[in-house]
DNA sequence: AATGATACTCGGC
DNA sequence: TTACGGCCGAGTATCATT
């Protein structure tokens, strides 16, 4: 039977930032990222739970964070974001859990999952659980919180359960009682229009949605949500671990001034093109899908794409490609002003190799 | 009608 | 009073294919 682990960092960046700087231990931090627009324009990437205390939170505008820590009257430092070094954190984490796993995941630069199926039960996992807390803590400083369980989907709901440092076990004798009194919705792929959708039949917990019949499941959901749906409800999930490569790379920047003006888009989108492909031919691949994003003065989120028929490795060609979408969707929305821009690629697949698709049609018959 | 691919938006940190 | 990054994967809508 496996044992999985999910290893969710705390606070990541600000505990990063209190790790290395000791003068912050005991100071609540608000990490930033600047737009470069004025010395404080900006958001709030992550706050430490000092901050958090204080009604600090990810993705709050700068300007509000520092409004509330006038009021608070508290000694808060704001830091400038610096992915770099939250990056090398986590790989240092990433080696350690790694040298007492079968295997590490990395789900993002602040989670991971571990493959912990060589020790003898629960109670040794949570044991090693809690010695990685320590390991973590003395090799990076920060701690984390820790689910345990049968597969990614348990151990994944487990390490939300008590944190920070907490340590979650759900052996697969518990998976049910432990799932069953949750919201449809910390399911992971069960998201509102889902949730809405198991609403109209009654379902609120996972033990409600275990009580619909699988045919009922598949008729509303389809073949395949339909059954995953009764697959998650009994707590089955993925065992599977992959240091799985990303689906998309992109790049968004701020624009120095709100502008709808191509002249003063165009250079930034082709910089952007140029980072994204040199990312995308670093990795040895080429992408086959081109997005442009656009986020207007009011802060809506706009994309627009287009796929090739064969993949692509030209930045040149992802910047017209983009500019073009670009000036297509500008030309539908006339009053609409940009405050950023950003580019994304796609789809994508090994530098070399074509595919083999035009050998295996047509054949068998209808 | 079901399934899979593609386009687009949302949410989390 | 308002204030607002950058990046990813998940979720959903829509369309093509069968």
């Amino acid at each position: 039977m496996p044992i999985i682990f999910h290893v969710d960092m705390d606070a990541f960046f600000a505990s990063c930032e209190k790790a290395r700087r000791s003068e912050l231990v005991d100071r609540p931090v608000v990490v930033c990222v600047y737009s470069g627009r004025g010395k404080e324009s900006g958001a709030v990437s992550a706050a430490s739970y000092d901050a958090r205390d204080h009604g600090i939170h990810a993705g709050m505008p700068v300007r509000q964070a520092r409004s509330i820590a006038r009021e608070v009257e508290q000694d808060i430092a704001f830091i400038g974001a610096e992915k770099a070094f939250y990056s090398d954190v986590s790989h240092r984490i990433r080696d350690i859990i790694a040298a007492t796993a079968a295997e590490v995941e990395p789900a993002s630069v602040d989670e991971m999952y571990a493959d912990m199926s060589h020790l003898p039960d629960y109670d040794a996992a949570a044991d090693r659980a809690a010695a990685l807390q320590e390991d973590i803590v003395e090799a990076a400083g920060v701690t984390a919180s820790i689910g345990i369980g049968p597969n990614k989907l348990v151990a994944k709901i487990a390490s939300d359960r008590d944190k920070p440092e907490g340590v979650t076990a759900v052996p697969p004798d518990t998976v049910q009682e432990f799932l069953d009194p949750l919201p449809v919705d910390e399911l992971h792929g069960v998201g509102p229009k889902t949730a809405d959708m198991l609403a109209d039949l009654g379902v609120r917990t996972v033990e409600d949605l275990r009580g619909v019949r699988r045919p009922e499941l598949v008729d509303r959901f389809g073949e395949s949500n339909g059954v995953s749906l009764y697959r998650k409800a009994r707590g089955e999930g993925s065992t599977e671990l992959e240091d799985a490569d990303p689906e998309q790379l992109s790049r968004l920047t701020t624009l120095r001034d709100d502008t709808r003006d191509p002249d003063d888009i165009a250079p930034v989108l082709q910089e952007l093109a140029q980072q994204v492909v040199d990312r995308v031919t670093g990795r040895g691949w080429r992408y086959s899908t081109a997005t442009v994003i656009a986020v207007t003065t009011d802060l809506e989120r706009r994309t627009r794409s287009t796929s090739f028929t064969a993949p692509q490795d030209s930045a040149e060609r992802l910047y017209e490609t983009v500019q073009q979408l670009l000036q297509q969707f500008l030309s539908e929305h006339p009053e609409t002003v940009l405050r950023r821009v950003g580019v994304r690629a796609s789809g994508f697949e090994d530098g070399r190799q074509e595919t083999l698709e035009s050998f295996t049609g047509g054949t068998g018959g209808s």
